[in-house]
DNA sequence: CCAAAACCTGACCGATCGGTCAAAGTCATT
DNA sequence: AATGACTTTGACCGATCGGTCAGGTTTTGG
C-alpha cells in the first residue's frame, strides 16, 4: 500500500512534466477526452471527500459522473492516477492566495486579504479542501514531494516578507511558519469540520451570512494576532 | 453504508447508558476481557489514524494487536461498534479541556490553560485526533448526535462564560463559538497535519522543544486575537 | 475437583474491490 | 466510402474485505 514501481497503463506516457513526483504524464487528448476527464475529476472530487480514497470506490465515482466504470480506467488508468491528478488540480487552486503577501503592501490589508481568499475558497470549494484534508492527515503520501519542495519553498519566501514586516516594527513578532499553520487550519476548519461547526451553531445548512459572519470574526481574530489594527466595520479612512 | 439496525452480535446486551447515539451497550466482562479491549482499542486507534474508517481492515487492526482477526469480533462484533467505543473513548479526552473555562477565572489565563491543554493533548494524543478529525471531516455519521447535543450545550455554557467576560470590557468582543472553532483548529492542527508542519519546518520529527515553541506561538496569537496580554517569557507579575 | 462460563481461533462464506480485455461503436480526414 | 485513431462497454478475474461458526482450551466460582 505505499511505494510501488507504478507502470501506470493505460495513460501514454507522452507528455507532462514530472518536475515534483506528483503531476502524472497526460497524453495530449482531443475534445471528447478533455470533457470527460472533467466530469470524472468532478465526480471523484465529491466521492473522495466523502468517503477518503479507501472508502471511495472506482464504481461510486463512475455512477456520479454517469459514466462505466472501465471508461474511467480508459482515461486515467488507475485509481492512484485519478486521485494524483486530482491532488495537483487542488493544490494549483491551494497556493493562488500567496499572492496577496508581498513586501509592498499593508501587512494588515495583505494578511486580510489572504484569509478573505481563504476562506472564500472553504466556502467555494469545500469538496476540494476536504480531498486535501484527508491526504495529509494519513500521511500526504502522494504528496510529501510537494510539501517538502515547492511548499516549503513559498512558505520561506512569504515568511520573509512578513520578517520584514515585524523588522520594520509594523506588526508583532509572530513565527511566520507558525503563523501559516494557523491560518490555514483556521480558514480551512470551515470547509473540512462543517458538519461539527453547523452542528454547534445550530444550522442545517450555513448561509451566505452565517459564512460572512464567520469571515469577518477570522478576518478581526488574525489581524489582533498579529498586533494589527482591526478596521471597523463602517468607517473610512 | 449508513443507517443500519445494528443487530450487534456477540455483545451481549446487557450494561450501558444509551444516552446519546454513541455508547455502545457492554457486557460486564472479566478481567481477561478489560485487558484485551484496551489491546484492541489502542491498536484499532492507530490504524484507523494512519488508513481512516474503511481504509482500517480488521486483519490490519488484529496484526497490530497481536491476536487473531476472529478475536476482535468476539469481543466488538462489528468493525462499526469497535469504531464507536474507540471514538467515544476519544470523545471523553476531547471534553476535559474545557473545564479550564470558568466565570471565576481570570481569562487570560483560562484561554491560555485551554490552548495549552489542547496542545499537550495534540502532542500526547496524536492518533486520537486523527480518528477524529477523520469521522468529522467525512461527515460525523457516528457521532453527529452527539456535536448536536452534548457539545452544542457545553459551548453555550462555556460561551456564556466568555460572553461574561467580554461584558465586563475584559477582553476583545469575540463570538465565542467562532473563537472555539478557532482554537480548535489552530492547536489541532499539529496533529492531524502534522506531516504538513513538519514538511514546512524541514523536521523529520518534531522535538519536545518544537511543539514548546509552536505551543508558544498559538498561545500569544490566541491571546492577542481576543484582546488580552500576552504574559513576558520570564518576568514575573 | 468439577462443571459452567468465558475465551480462543482456523477455516470458511458471500460480497465487493481495482483492474483487464476483446469486440463493437464513433469520428475526422482523405 | 474507406481508413485508422479514438472511444465505449459488458463480462470477467484474482484478491481482499467484514463477518460467521463449530469446536477446542482456559479460567472461574463453589
Amino acid at each position: 500500500m505505499a511505494a510501488e514501481p507504478d507502470t501506470d497503463p493505460g495513460a501514454a506516457p507522452d507528455a507532462g512534466t514530472e518536475a515534483d513526483g506528483l503531476t502524472v504524464p497526460r497524453p495530449a487528448g482531443g475534445r471528447t477526452r478533455r470533457i470527460n476527464e472533467a466530469r470524472i475529476l468532478d465526480a471523484a472530487e465529491a466521492v473522495f471527500a466523502e468517503a477518503g480514497y479507501t472508502g471511495a470506490s472506482m464504481q461510486a465515482i463512475a455512477e456520479r459522473a454517469g459514466l462505466p466504470k472501465a471508461n474511467l480506467h480508459y482515461y486515467f488508468g488507475t485509481k492512484r492516477t485519478l486521485y494524483r491528478t486530482l491532488l495537483s488540480r487542488i493544490l494549483d487552486m491551494w497556493v493562488e492566495a500567496f499572492d496577496h503577501i508581498g513586501p509592498e503592501r499593508d501587512p494588515a490589508e495583505a494578511l486580510a486579504a489572504y484569509v478573505r481568499d481563504k476562506m472564500a475558497w472553504s466556502r467555494s470549494r469545500p469538496l476540494a479542501s476536504k480531498v486535501f484534508a484527508n491526504e495529509i492527515v494519513h500521511g500526504a503520501h502522494q504528496i510529501e514531494p510537494y510539501l517538502s519542495d515547492k511548499l516549503r519553498r513559498t512558505v520561506e519566501e512569504k515568511g520573509a516578507v512578513i520578517e520584514g514586516w515585524i523588522a520594520q516594527g509594523r506588526m508583532a513578532p509572530v513565527d511566520p511558519r507558525h503563523l501559516f499553520f494557523m491560518l490555514w487550519a483556521m480558514t480551512q476548519t470551515y470547509a473540512d469540520f462543517d458538519v461539527q461547526v453547523r452542528a454547534v451553531l445550530g444550522r442545517a445548512r450555513l448561509e451566505d451570512d452565517d459564512h460572512d459572519r464567520a469571515t469577518r470574526e477570522v478576518v478581526a481574530f488574525a489581524l489582533r494576532g498579529c498586533g494589527l489594527p482591526v478596521p471597523g466595520p463602517e468607517q473610512g479612512s
